[in-house]
DNA sequence: TATGAATGAGACTTCATTCAT
DNA sequence: TATGAATGAAGTCTCATTCAT
């Protein structure tokens, strides 16, 4: 027997899974209630389809990472180490959540297509603490003064998620410290090797 | 009238379009044709199915793109030349292609989950120009002995097309200069300051 | 809070409004507890069902014009104004409540195919009703002798919706007099003009 | 075997059959199919869905409607045959397809709530012929001139539809003569004995 | 007397695919 | 080489109804 805000999240959880699995597109709404052991209304009740599930599961998901990011970063003064921290939890939370990632990264690039005006707005807001904590780096002359800080935020999320992917992929038990010390690594540093 | 060939390059097109408008689930045969001005059965003359249609359409590209970066990187002997020239290239691509990079980047995180083991070797043969070339130049001495060079290319990869589809997104002439050196500065040299 | 019969009748209210606006078949359940502001269950509790809740709401509609007919024509004896007295008092209330009447003359073209074997019964009851004010009448002598009194009460209550409906239709302020007044005119004098 | 207009056919008449058996809302798709031996998707085929091939239903029986009664009407010059055409004409067509104007009379009442403005522009069109008619016998000094025009159209048509309703209910074998001469008593000539 | 989360049958619709031409 | 009417499995969603509280 499960209270009421048992389905509501146990339909959650498995419509993360199944369409981190298959993808949005490929798991039907019968697959989920399957699963959850629900009924097909189940998800109607609580949802207004199939659309809005996804929506609120994203929408809930970045809302995390946003507060997550902000939480680790609000005690570092000094912006080289706030901005390692920021990577720093981002890495983790794809790494302890790649389902949720995979589903997001899959379905960002249609963002605009649809009608998800919220998770556009979402998108922008999580580049945009990227781009303030690169920028703060900037003004405060730790970073170098010629790099195009609104190319710059993309950049890294570009370069957390893939390699974070690489890492997971790889190995079921995805080692947090490659993936954190190859971002920094790429990201900070270069691959060059500094000239003496 | 059309020739057999200007029909099949017409549905080539086309679907590209629409794939890349609204992703490859979102995108019905009928749609395809009505746009294509051909009739529905000329899809299933020319191609297996749909499924078949988006593999070739994903196959030629990436051949494309794994063609043209070892015809510009053939000339050059010099690792980190190379590497640029590959960087160059890719990116002058995503710019000019990005129909083509938007529908391969959403289609890349469910490779293993398909039948699209084809797209899974091209995806690893790709990287793999990638990481052979990040290689030469480290053993060369010219890069970091430290770079985690299974991590980089996939960081690199994650870079371009993230920098890129930020350039595509902002304006509606993408410009080639920004978005390549963006991603030169910050995979090449980091973000830091280098200290005197 | 509202009584437990307050509480019926708005939902009678409601679903009356309802049904009146977009039909019996494209009214849920769910828009009446909204619209009345109860939970789901109370329809249950105080109906049978959704049917049971229509049912009621005809049953009780015709046992109000029946008897306001009768009513009306109880103390006429002069089969002429008796007739008149009917028709006035029906397109009165067609006009007071033209939702319910709505709703009837919509339905009334499927007593035969459903369960509605009791409204079935009342419309037969009520066209006997006219039918015997016409009977009267024409026994007295005051109407034409040739005229198919079996006829003429379905003609009289077609025609007086029908005006009474176009009357609701034209205007916010339905004009009793005049549809009273075509309806006279037509039943009782013909449009033709009376040879001298 | 059937040819693609033999389908297409076939699904009007049993559409009209099931909507005048049970009412456009209690008939489901399923129904139509398996009656018309069409498998399911053609009848999406050949229309955009049940809504619109309830629409198609009905404007084509409005336009053949409109067209008989034209048809019928243009060789009269005199305003009071004309009418009687025009009477004649409808009755006849609503005895012999019962079915269709069953389904008309039913539904007519809620082409405002949706999208069918379609229709309620053909029935006021439909209206103004009547009305036109009538016009022109007052004018021509053949029908009284205090009679209200506006109101005398649709008292015709109500009084058509439910005479001929109560006449097809009544017998298997339903008789024009008594229907027509039921409408053209009470509408022409009223049920008043006229007075010496 | 009243509630509202949960149900599941069944509704409408989409769509990749086939096949006779 | 090309067509397009036809298909039917599978999809999303609605909704009257139930039941534990």
């Amino acid at each position: 027997m499960f209270s009421g805000e048992d389905k509501k999240t146990r339909i959650f959880q498995v419509a993360l899974e199944l369409f981190a699995e298959k993808g949005f597109a490929n798991t039907s709404v019968d697959e989920i209630v399957d699963r959850a052991g629900v009924a097909k209304g189940t998800i109607y009740y609580h949802f207004k389809g199939k659309d809005d599930l996804f929506l609120m599961l994203m929408k809930s998901g970045v809302d995390f990472l946003n507060e997550a990011i902000r939480e680790a970063a609000v005690g570092e003064s000094d912006p080289i180490r706030r901005l390692d921290t920021i990577i720093a939890t981002q890495v983790r939370l794809f790494i302890d959540h790649p389902d949720f990632y995979k589903v997001l990264m899959s379905e960002i690039w249609w963002l605009e297509a649809r009608q998800h005006e919220d998770l556009q707005k979402i998108r922008k807001s999580y580049l945009s603490i990227l781009e303030e904590a690169i920028q703060a780096g900037q003004t405060a002359g730790a970073l170098r003064p010629d790099i195009d800080v609104e190319m710059a935020a993309p950049a890294l999320f570009g370069l957390i998620s893939h390699v974070t992917l690489q890492v997971v992929l790889d190995s079921p038990k995805p080692q947090f410290s490659r993936a954190h010390r190859a971002v920094t690594d790429v990201f900070l540093g270069g691959i060059l090797k500094p000239r003496a």
